[in-house]
DNA sequence: TGACAATGACTGACCAGTCAGTCATAAATG
DNA sequence: CATTTATGACTGACTGGTCAGTCATTGTCA
């Protein structure tokens, strides 16, 4: 080790990069005070969110053992010790966040207009397409590799996230496959026991995108509606 | 931490269990018999081969960075120096290891019974009872999951991960498929462009067992078949 | 000013990687 | 063969660096 330790710069992860342009540094000023976060609480829940943010890209860029606090102290742009004011310990912290930032993607998912006219299959593409651009196509999409990655060794996380996300999803996924099946939109009934199959792709396209998108990019959004196809029937203009 | 170190019990990860029983034990009795490894070469080969199987597994439970070498090197049931006389270092260990194991996984699945007389659903059904039974559901199945988690942060591996497994085996489906469709057995000729919808439900099944077999144990092969049924059109009797 | 927030130097556990030494085996010798 | 010498696989205590978590000190708000 000894020199090595420098050859691959300590430095953060990759790098902020897209530097949350100071969205959130707004964000709290919902305060009637035009000098940003004078308030006491305000400025400690913006410290919160620095770190969150700053954690979450850390513990995505590396997994949860490799991390540092200190470097994510850094990119919080908060003193190590400040960490320790608002989480327990580097677990519970880990924990929390996913749980944080969990909640608001799935409402965000499942914030779909209804569109009462719409057909089964467009109500799925809708959902699709949205999961696909909200997700898949962004820094969000590494926080489903991240789960997948360290589920096994924090049950918790795991169990939330079965919980919250996998369980609700597949029995949303299974109620829309019955109302397609009642439609005659979905000819194959047994699909019902499987809402899985319909999301799969959407997973491979999370997992594609980080890990081999370089070699090969894909179009996932095209692939779900080719997957479409063959749940729905082919419908394809182009 | 401190007290932390002692609570979630130091030992290596879930068990050695098979404890390979003593071949070595009695290699140190009477040299002459010709069974077991009573040779130099014989016997640094066994161990190599106890270095791999044991760091494999450390590996799988608890992620490259968790891992101890010294957990590796106690379920080997060697010093950690002797780790060293066969690798350079725990990263090309990992890379090595991973490398290793995938050749002959793959292999093994691409051995299927070529079945001359079969339909192509039949021959893609037979892969995925093979993938499910062999890897799905055994130990095996969380290599692959290791390689999602770590990909990222081992380039080397993704890209040796990609070019013999993934864009292989995406070309051989790919292949397939195309023969499924001259022979009328598929309908939806975009198929051929996403062969990852194939397959996809096999990767599900890969993390559903790691993850949420507890929570819902999955019929992968159930899943698949039904999977098969949107491809080909439906062919259930049961 | 008093109370609380923030800091960052510090501590101690932990762990990858090293290396001087051991000892079973193989080779050389009588 | 029996005995001595050479080999190198194997060992595990040790080193140097790293990092989670602490806490005395400093800064800031109300």
């Amino acid at each position: 080790m000894t020199k090595e330790a420098t050859k691959s710069a300590r430095k953060s992860a990759p790098e902020p990069a897209n530097r949350r342009t100071g969205a959130r540094a707004s964000a709290a000023g919902s305060s009637p005070s035009p000098k940003s976060a004078s308030n006491r609480a305000e400025r400690a829940a913006e410290r919160r969110g620095a770190i969150i943010e700053a954690a979450m890209d850390e513990f995505i860029a590396r997994g949860f053992a490799a991390t540092r606090l200190d470097d994510i102290a850094k990119r919080a742009g908060v003193a190590k010790g400040t960490i320790y004011l608002h989480f327990k310990d580097k677990e519970s912290m880990f924990e929390e966040l996913i749980r944080t930032a969990i909640v608001p993607l799935v409402t965000r998912l499942w914030a779909t207009p209804p569109q009462p006219g719409a057909s089964v299959r467009d109500m799925v593409e809708g959902f699709a397409k949205t999961f696909i651009e909200e997700v898949a196509n962004t820094p969000r999409g590494d926080l489903v590799r991240l789960i997948v990655a360290e589920g096994p060794r924090f049950p918790e996380v795991a169990d939330f996230y079965y919980r919250e996300v996998v369980s609700r999803g597949l029995a949303g996924m299974r109620a829309l496959i019955e109302l397609g099946i009642a439609r005659g939109e979905i000819r194959q009934k047994n699909l019902a026991q499987f809402p899985q199959i319909v999301v799969a792709p959407a997973l491979i396209a999370v997992i594609w995108q980080s890990l081999f998108s370089k070699h090969a990019p894909l179009d996932a959004l095209e692939m779900f509606r080719v997957h479409l196809d063959l749940i729905f029937g082919e419908r394809r203009t182009t």
